[in-house]
DNA sequence: TATAATAAGGTCAGGGAAAGTCAGAAACCT
DNA sequence: AGGTTTCTGACTTTCCCTGACCTTATTATA
């Protein structure tokens, strides 16, 4: 279980939001309590405070310059599905489990049927060559979610 | 009565297994410990420790890298799974929906969960032409049902 | 009021550290 | 001999992390 400081500090930032769910950090100073780069902040919000996985980051250059993250606000299943429709190309493998993810965090999914579309939605599950394949995972995805909007 | 290393391997991990139950191990260093190269450690995973068996994998690439090992825990999923794979010609939909009805009889799955794999499993959402629709049909389907053969 | 200095954060290429893949050699059976 | 299983090495892909350089905002100064 070796934890990376990438890691790392996404925990820390994952704690603070837990907390007060908006908060500023600054930095050089996260940067330095770490005994890292700068830029290593900025790759830990690049890679796991994604828009996709439901975060939103802004930031001020300058004197008293900071970097704010929060959560999005999450839309429901229906309106989900019927966005996911609309895209021409279908979609890729890491925003198809990133949308997921997000749908069971905010417990419209439960685990488990958050782990069975994952694992469906792989590109060894559907097994053709693009661009057929991110089509398909798109409709399979759509249809699962229609589904569950329907029941309960 | 050989004990080929691949062998040995899979009673080392075997064994951590039954303390743990789940696992995770760095494959540079058990190639090290075993002598061996390092994508011996990928043989023994992909012909012992297979979801027909019972075992699911992931892991991590780059820096702070490593493979987790852990039982599945509903191996009543995972073998009706392993029988359908067996199938070249995949799953017609018609059979595929009963096979999901019985799970769910069986409360192998959840209403949702049923629903769920029938809406995406329907001709139209997957809409290819045969053969190649059963097919997909039948590694999607293999897909999620080893997946929840491990939730919970 | 311009302008310079300072104090932030942003970007990107690239090196290193893992794990994955796959063809083919080697060993082991019938 | 032929087929199956084991094992390796070369190459690929992914992820982590840094350092050099760039852009923007604030503050001090002429």
């Amino acid at each position: 279980m070796s934890l990376t400081l990438a890691d790392a500090i996404e925990r820390h930032i994952l704690a603070q939001l837990a907390v007060a769910g908006e908060i500023a950090l600054q930095r050089v100073e996260l940067a330095r309590q770490y005994g890292c780069a700068p830029s290593q902040i900025n790759y830990v919000l690049a890679t796991r405070f994604t828009p996709e996985r439901g975060f939103l980051t802004e930031s001020r250059r300058g004197g008293g310059g900071y970097i704010r993250v929060r959560r999005a606000a999450q839309p429901e299943l229906g309106r989900i599905a019927a966005a996911l429709r609309a895209q021409p190309d279908g979609i890729a493998q890491a925003p198809a489990h990133a949308l997921i993810a997000r749908c069971r965090d905010a417990g419209l999914l439960t685990g488990r049927e958050a782990a069975m579309l994952q694992a469906l939605t792989r590109r060894e599950a559907i097994g053709l060559p693009l661009p057929a394949r991110d089509v398909v995972r798109a409709r399979c995805l759509v249809a699962a979610l229609l589904a569950l909007s329907d029941e309960r």
